[in-house]
DNA sequence: CCGTCTATGCTAGTTTTCTAGCACAGTGCT
DNA sequence: AGCACTGTGCTAGAAAACTAGCATAGACGG
C-alpha cells in the first residue's frame, strides 16, 4: 500500500522494482489481488496490462496515517509531533521552508483569535 | 503493535481490550506469539502473567514511524507534513501550544545560520 | 489447606496468504 | 502474416496465520 500511495498508481511490475527483497512476479499479483479483495486496491486497464490505485484516495488515507502516528506516539498531540518533526530534520529543513512555516504558525495564532 | 506502543507494555488482556473488534483471547495470544516470533516483541514475567514489550524503544519506532509517512505521503518533505498538521489541526491547537512551536521555529532558524 | 480464578502450554483444524508454473490473449515489430 | 514479448487467468500445493478448546500451574482468599 505503501509503495502505491508513494507512486499513486502502479503496475504490477513497478511494485515488485519497488519491493525491497522482492518475492516472484506472481506472488507481487497475488497481493495486489488481496489487498483488492479486501477493499484496499482497485484496478483498471491501462492497454495491456493492469494498474492499481488505492481506494481511498491518497489526501484522505495521509491524514489517516498522520493521526495514527500521533495517537501511536505521540499521546495524541500534534504540537508534540510537529516538535519531533523540527527536532529530528533541522538539518534537512532549509531556510525558506522554516519561514514558511513560521509563516503558517503565525497565520494560525492570528485565525485562534 | 501499535497498541502495545500506545500503552507502552501490556499484557494479552489489555491488546484484547484495546482490539476493535476483538477476537478470542486464544487469538490475541497467538498474535502475540507470531508478533515475538517475527521480532517484533519481546515479554517479561510479571508474577504470573506476561508482559509484552517492542523490541525496538518508542523513540525510535517513532522516528520510523514519521520518516515512513512523510516519503509516503509528503515526498520526503517534512515541512510539508507540517503545513498539513497544522492545517488539520489548527482548532486543535492550544494558544500556547503555538506559541511554543513559533520558539522552535524561531531557535531552528537561528541555528541554521 | 482447599477451591477458584487467571494465565500459560499445547494440540489440532480451518482459513488465508504465498509461491510457482502453465496456458492463453493482445501488442508490436519485421 | 508470423513471431517474440509481456501480461493476465488459472490451478495447485506449501507455508503461515487464525481460532477454539482443554489441561495444567501458580496466586489468592476464605
Amino acid at each position: 500500500m505503501d509503495i502505491v500511495y508513494r507512486l499513486g498508481r502502479a503496475t504490477a511490475n513497478e511494485v515488485q522494482a519497488e519491493l525491497p527483497d522482492p518475492p516472484s512476479y506472481s506472488t507481487v499479483r497475488a497481493l495486489l489481488r488481496v489487498l483488492e479483495d479486501k477493499g484496499h486496491l482497485e484496478h483498471e486497464a491501462d492497454g495491456p496490462r493492469y494498474v492499481f490505485l488505492p481506494t481511498v484516495p491518497r489526501e484522505q488515507a495521509r491524514v489517516g496515517a498522520l493521526e495514527q502516528v500521533i495517537t501511536t506516539f505521540f499521546n495524541g498531540s500534534a504540537s508534540q509531533a510537529m516538535a519531533a518533526l523540527l527536532d529530528e530534520s533541522d538539518r534537512s529543513l532549509s531556510k525558506p521552508e522554516l519561514d514558511r512555516l513560521a509563516k503558517l504558525i503565525a497565520d494560525a495564532r492570528k485565525e485562534g483569535r
